[in-house]
DNA sequence: ATATATTTTTAGATGTGTCTAAAAATATTT
DNA sequence: AAATATTTTTAGACACATCTAAAAATATAT
């Protein structure tokens, strides 16, 4: 059995994994988890106890293969609830994630497949995150950065790396949203503020927001 | 805040204190429960201390108004989690028990009430039981029970008094469900086992199962 | 390479919810 | 009304997840 605590440091072992292949440090796990470094080497031992976890001592943690697939399961459930929260029940996309932490511990495996089902197996949240199947195996990412993109392309806004409150709220002002069409204008050589031009008009966004917006072409 | 733990308590006081007007005994909760009588009295000392529930020493618990709220509300989230799984999930009604024991925990307030209108405002779950609105109110039940019911006349099974696993397996056997017209046709005298009749067929039900089916008229 | 700083682990404590065993109160018999 | 049985509470322990403070290991700077 593995509780919720532990499938909350499973989830943060694997986003934190994701990037680099080295392991994954203590410190950066209580960064994550709000919690304390010698809390995370207690829970760490007991991952590790329970083979969900590979653990030296001072050389940081990895996944097992049982670990990722626990983790990858919750990342699952976490995302298509959330789905299902933008979709059926009049959430919007910066409301979704709080309501979803708690979700994504709901045991039931039934109930997983049925809410893929209902929901017409997503492929990605509401934030343009990829939704894992059963086995915890998802296409690859195939969106890229907007500050990649030459000036005069168009493409659609499709995955926003950053989907804190504070910065989906920032896109709800200034009226943008997954599946928006975006032109690249240019970029200001001062200080590398894009400008760009969707459907109802041209806005100018820090070089800050355009690190965290993807689009597909 | 109010813990997961006490959640269930709030609960399981609400239901056993709603037939008699008395206080509820602590051996009743632990029955309910699954767990020994001197965890019972340790969170009644604690639900009192919150202010929802009355406790005198030796002498059982009440819910205080503030309590019964907060269990109403328990049971609301439960009940229409129930419904969710039955009508979208294609859960059974005898599958849904165990996992909205979990959801009912579920904290936003939110969720709850977008839950309530994707639903449209059902007013009873899969196996009868009112649904309390925000307010913990709900209207009273008003069918009766199959054995108060003259020979020859006929009803509408609107809710099963045991919901247990069990029983609702043994309905799923004899076909019986939720919303089924049933005329009752005659009390055998010896065992008082009743004769019913449904659209399908006729059958023999035991006294134990008659005391649980309700009919509306 | 040594000293200093940072990271990580250990040791010991705390709060929550549970348990067992024993004591206290209440209920039931005789 | 005593004696006996049952229920309820208390006392003390334990697992889990967390914390603080101190020790140990590793990394960085001089
Ligand atoms: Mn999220
Ligand atoms: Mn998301
Ligand atoms: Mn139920
Ligand atoms: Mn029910």
């Amino acid at each position: 059995m593995v509780t919720l605590s532990e499938e909350n440091y499973l989830k943060t072992i694997y986003h934190l994994g994701k990037q680099g292949t080295i392991a994954v440090s203590t410190n950066a796990i209580a960064d994550k988890i709000e919690t304390k470094a010698s809390s995370v080497t207690d829970m760490i031992k007991k991952l590790a106890d329970k083979n969900l976890a590979n653990y030296i001592k001072y050389q940081g943690v990895s996944l097992t293969n049982k670990g990722r697939l626990a983790a990858a399961l919750v990342i699952r459930k976490h995302r298509l609830w959330e789905v299902f929260l933008v979709n059926n029940l009049n959430f919007s996309w910066d409301e979704v994630h709080e309501v979803a932490e708690e979700l994504e511990h709901i045991k039931s495996l039934k109930l997983v497949d049925e809410l893929d089902a209902f929901l017409e197996f997503p492929t990605h949240d509401p934030h343009g995150d990829p939704i894992p199947d059963k086995d915890g195996n998802y296409s690859p990412i195939k969106s890229i950065n907007i500050l990649e993109i030459e000036e005069g392309k168009e493409g659609v806004l499709s995955f926003v790396k950053d989907s804190s409150d504070v910065f989906l709220k920032y896109l709800n002002k200034n009226n943008l949203a997954l599946g928006d069409s975006i032109k690249v204008l240019n970029v200001e050589p001062f200080d590398r503020s894009l400008s760009i031009e969707t459907k109802s008009k041209k806005l100018i966004i820090s070089r800050e927001a355009a690190e965290n917006l993807y689009l597909s072409l």
